[in-house]
DNA sequence: ATAATTATTGCAAATTATTTGCAATAAGAG
DNA sequence: CTCTTATTGCAAATAATTTGCAATAATTAT
């Protein structure tokens, strides 16, 4: 059982929730899904299982993920106005968002830790997390240019 | 003349638009707003002077504002959904957002550069922008904890 | 100045993204 | 296998933003 229907199973279990076979499904999608889908997203990966699935059970079971930490919801400043989603892993990471076929890749880099710790020694702000976001045009896109919106998938 | 409203009224001429009296004192209020306004927000400060004016001329104004270059906007990890507008200014700057008063802050550090040359060494994207937003309790929040939603204001 | 031209506005209605109320369904306990 | 109630599907509500269109107002030509 992959990770994150184990820990979902386990919280809902502690407040007597249930795991249904929707909630089940997309789970399994958010963690196949390498590219932070949106609910929408999701709802075209699981329908083809689950035909009768609708769209508010998605959204429903996505914001109580997040309500219990095993996601999160990210906003990027691309051109849709929709929010993404991403099982939350431990270790920080940053994204890398290709503008020509929106793809999301991660990275991670010690310096934004760094950059954390000078911000807070001159401000006497608290910080909690940090997003770094780059833009740009990925790998590919930036060899073949001006080609429209090819794909979703990593 | 603001620097906004100059540059503004330069592009209106160039293409045969006009500079009305809602566009200019959407592009004061923009100027004057240190916090990165939403629509809304700026909505309801244009409206003191003149009653009349409608959100979508806001809208309106705002995304041509945007086309030209001359304001960003940004989708921060908030819980609104809205979106926020700044002038675009050359100089790169990053964000901070407190998450009990809202406010924005902003702030400069010469790593961020490093860190998208690193990872534009490791990968062959080419890296257009970059957004650092870090999030967190800001200095006056940090001492009065658990006060709700003071203000907007910078 | 005045009239003619057309960019822009205000308003209402449409869209997009997400949430919610409620009756019907189905997980899981007994 | 039955009962309880958490969860779902559906439709309607809400929030944020956009758009169509007739009315208005900023330039241009007269």
């Amino acid at each position: 059982m992959s990770d994150l229907v184990h820990s979902a199973k386990k919280r809902l279990h502690a407040q007597g929730g249930r795991l249904t076979s929707q909630r089940r499904l997309i789970l399994e999608a958010l963690e196949r899904q390498a590219c932070h889908p949106t609910a929408e997203d999701l709802y075209a990966v699981v329908i083809e299982q689950h035909p009768r699935l609708n769209l508010s059970t998605v959204y429903r079971t996505l914001r109580w993920l997040e309500q219990e930490g095993l996601i999160n919801r990210r906003r990027f400043d691309e051109e849709r106005r929709q929010q993404r989603f991403e099982p939350s892993i431990p270790s920080e990471h940053h994204h890398f968002i290709c503008q020509q076929c929106k793809m999301v890749f991660e990275f991670e880099d010690p310096d934004v830790l760094a950059i954390i710790r000078r911000f807070s020694g001159r401000s006497h702000a608290r910080v909690a997390t940090a997003s770094l976001v780059l833009y740009g045009l990925c790998e590919k896109c930036a060899a073949s240019p001006s080609q429209s919106k090819t794909a979703e998938v990593e």
